[in-house]
DNA sequence: GTTGGTGCAAAGGATTTGCAACTTG
DNA sequence: CAAGTTGCAAATCCTTTGCACCAAC
């Protein structure tokens, strides 16, 4: 709850409306515990008994990811809610293949590297994005 | 061309066949210096005066990714062809946010991190998958 | 009341599937 | 020749756009 709190305080401190919709995606994206697509998330507010056009939640999604409120998790092909604070630096997320665990992580000892990598070749660092993939603890024999 | 050679190599080597549309696919890879869709390369393939079929085109970026012959980069939502060799550990783009460069990279001492602070999370990674957005040497004021 | 957000309809792409026909080794 | 690939048709799914209406501040 307190997640979804903190989220709203971030829309109404850049100057965008809280609306029904949103806050409807927000308890969506809450609720489900792994990345969803836009049209799971209809489906997941459907048996919620809430009905939102799937335009209006590309476009949610689209600013929650502009505001770091979710991220696409490119190795899964879904959306999540993001689960850390704004200030601790990139977000990367670790995704087991086994069992599809999904855990996000923040350390910027990585950032600090990857930035020097790319300076050394020439290249201003900006945003990370950064997925691994291997076996969570439970799956490992 | 030997970047071809080599790739044709590893096809032969593990039992796939060299065929047309995949040397095809390889040369408009080569030749397109940007990430490229599949409707791209056909019409990259039109040019040059050699139809393929979009699906022949999809299933063969399938088998190109899983051999790392190629790479999709999701920051441009296309495929390049790998610049890299095969053992030199995971592969990473940096992209400029401004003129769109592209510049693929890899660098075990990053790896080694990742994997341990993943490993702290109690999680043992296989693959990473890694992207940098910034600005590139010639962009930077 | 104004601004920004949402719903609707529709269009346009992107991606996948099953099967018959063809190529490669 | 046999196995693996490709082409075709079609279906499905994903994503975006423009505009009229509505809700939040």
């Amino acid at each position: 709850m307190s997640q979804i709190q903190g989220a709203i305080q971030v829309l109404r401190a850049k100057g965008y409306k809280v609306t029904q919709p949103r806050k409807r995606v927000l308890e969506a994206l809450a609720q489900a515990q792994q990345p969803v697509s836009p049209y799971d998330i209809q489906k997941i507010l459907w048996r919620r008994g809430s009905h939102l056009n799937h335009v209006t939640i590309y476009r949610i999604l689209d600013l929650f990811c502009l505001l770091n409120l979710a991220h696409r998790v490119s190795l899964l092909g879904g959306f999540v809610k993001c689960t850390l604070g704004e200030e601790e630096g990139c977000h990367r997320f670790m995704v087991c293949r086994q069992c599809g665990a999904l855990q996000e992580f923040a350390d910027e000892t990585l950032c600090r590297e990857e930035n020097e990598v790319a300076q050394g070749l020439g290249f201003h660092t900006e945003r990370h994005f950064s997925e691994v993939s291997g076996l969570c603890s439970n799956c490992q024999a």
